[in-house]
DNA sequence: CGAACGATTAGCT
DNA sequence: GCTAATCGTTCGA
């Protein structure tokens, strides 16, 4: 996928990107949950304007915007919408399908459900760092590829947010296995 | 400068 | 289901 495919409401995004492949130096998996933030979204980094931290959301689309979580994990997000917006979508959970004896080997667990089902462990299975943040999803070490199947989507509430809780904007691959949890109440979305 | 709080996970009950 | 772990970011004094 290009940079341009990245300037579009976050949401369209998070949904596009359901079944896409995700690579990182060759490895990853394809994509099954994502969850969409907005500048104008109580529950984003970017609700209150840029900071040192977020300062990649508010840069052009098609980057990667990483931050630490709980001051344990990487979290791994795609930056989206015109430059200077603030708009972005997290990566929740891969279906691990390259490299899968290295990503045993970061995360230090051998079932394959456990291995990018979450965005701190799509963080440690990838190797993803604080020195991707900011960088092109085009270039090396990043690969993406779009789905070219029309694949089910699934929609609901993000997961561990205290605000705008009402926004449904977490999608999933309907009956995928690597889901991090459930989808409790959803909207199918017309293939 | 201090304090509160996470876009989480693993491990235990 | 509940909670400790763990620390960078943010915001208020």
């Amino acid at each position: 996928m290009s940079a341009a495919d990245f300037d579009l409401p976050s949401d369209q995004v998070a949904h596009l990107l359901i079944g896409a492949m995700l690579l990182v130096d060759g490895v990853g998996g394809r994509i099954v949950e994502t969850e969409a933030y907005d500048r104008e979204d109580p529950a984003s980094h970017s609700f209150s304007g840029p900071t040192a931290r977020n300062q990649v959301m508010f840069g052009p689309p098609g980057r990667a915007y990483v931050y630490r979580s709980y001051g344990i994990h990487w979290c791994l997000n795609f930056v989206c919408r015109e430059e200077g917006h603030g708009a972005g979508v997290l990566i929740r959970a891969l279906e691990p399908l390259r490299r899968l004896e290295l990503m045993r080997e970061r995360r230090g667990v051998d079932d394959e459900r456990l291995l990018c089902s979450g965005p701190g462990r799509v963080g440690q299975a990838l190797g993803i760092t604080s020195e991707l943040n900011g960088a092109r999803l085009d270039r090396s070490p990043f690969q993406v590829f779009a789905s070219t199947e029309r694949l089910p989507v699934m929609n609901g509430p993000r997961i561990g947010i205290s605000k705008a809780k009402e926004v449904h904007w977490r999608f999933g691959l309907e009956n995928s296995k690597y889901l991090s949890r459930k989808f409790e109440k959803f909207t199918s979305q017309p293939g």
